[in-house]
DNA sequence: CATATTAATATACATATGTCTAATTAAATT
DNA sequence: AATTTAATTAGACATATGTATATTAATATG
């Protein structure tokens, strides 16, 4: 971000003078870097010289760049969660739960649109679990307090939508319906009740394919 | 995928003899290579040992990484349209347009799920317009023959779905509602008529959400 | 004021990678 | 049969990268 290549002198810095990118500072271009040029495209030093600091002081801060890229993930992600619960609790609860979803949606979708990078780095890390893409899952699901999950059930309990597992929609949401692809290594990383097996993977693709064209409701 | 690290002997391959991996062959292994590991993250020597060949081979045969990487393209992209086009001749015209559309969707959704790689480069190319992403949607978009973009004009004819540029739900079907992230350099790539201002992003996002709640019934 | 600690830069190093070139062998051509 | 061409492997080389270490300067501590 900061194009402050003037180099500072070694050292520790001056209170007084000017102070070197912040951790948070550091994080925003390392996750902006990671989702544009994927894990092994997006180099230490050039997230460093993007930030305006020595590569050195990347791996002091974060250890490593498997540190640096959970830090950066972690940053993201508290950052799109936090959007995502002020948006419902701003919500009033005399709306309809249908027009609320909708709203969440939108949101969703926008702030996705304006952090591109958190959702992007889900499929950056390719089509097979691994430790980095088990990092991020994780850190999707842990929070069950997620607006999208509650006005689902909300309106499953209403019977205004269709009985359907949480992960089918919000899959198709965040990570899209192409990214079924990704369900099989998201469904395995969770180790949720939906089946990886070839018939249940079928009937998962059938109900996806549900949802394109008869959308949510019941 | 062919474990055949037995050397080969220098100089031309004897007709009579274990021939080395075809073309194909190694476009495959390339394909989910760059899928699982990212352009950068799969190396060139990887690819070669996992095809049974030196890596001088790969680029004698293609030239170049980039020349390696769109040839893989190709292919995977090849056999993901030929096999939709399969699908939809296959399908008898009595049948209505919306089963039918739903059929292509499963279809899609079952080609993709069986070969992800080609679906996968889209998201590792990251979420900026770059050569490589542009070569992507390019082909994507060259042919318009796509069953689904026929289906979709042939049940808004009639009246059956609502007025909807193709890209819309074909970037959720494909992409995902999450690469909504992506509509934007999708959209760059192809200079469709959708817009990528504030305003136009909006009504984009807005269109989406609407899929997702009420799905393509009109 | 002297010394230890902290926070940063810079350098060193082994390894991996894309590309270019040489070497080698079988087939094709004359 | 001799020679040229094609197809493949192997090695060379410059560059980039992650990590480890040395260096430097400002602050904290006594």
């Amino acid at each position: 971000m900061s194009m402050n290549a003037a180099k500072r002198p070694r050292g520790r810095p001056s209170l007084s003078g000017p102070s070197p990118a912040s951790d948070e500072t550091c994080l925003d271009v390392a996750l902006e870097a990671f989702a544009e040029r994927g894990y092994e495209g997006a180099s230490i030093r050039d997230i460093a010289a993007a930030s305006g600091v020595s590569h050195g002081l990347i791996t002091a801060r974060f250890g490593s760049k498997q540190g640096l890229w959970m830090a950066a993930v972690d940053h993201g992600m508290s950052r799109l969660h936090q959007r995502l619960v002020a948006v419902e609790q701003a919500q009033s609860a005399q709306i309809g739960v249908e027009e609320r979803m909708r709203t969440v949606c939108i949101r969703f979708l926008e702030t996705v649109a304006a952090y591109p990078a958190i959702v992007q780095l889900m499929n950056v890390e390719g089509s097979r679990p691994g430790p980095r893409l088990s990092h991020i899952v994780e850190t999707f699901f842990r929070s069950r307090s997620w607006p999208f999950a509650t006005l689902l059930a909300e309106g499953q309990a209403s019977g205004l939508f269709r009985p359907i597992h949480v992960s089918v929609p919000f899959t198709l949401l965040a990570h899209g319906a192409g990214a079924l692809v990704a369900l099989r290594p998201l469904v395995e990383a969770v180790n949720a009740s939906l089946r990886t097996d070839p018939e249940g993977l079928s009937r998962t693709i059938e109900a996806a394919a549900d949802m394109i064209v008869r959308g949510l409701k019941a």
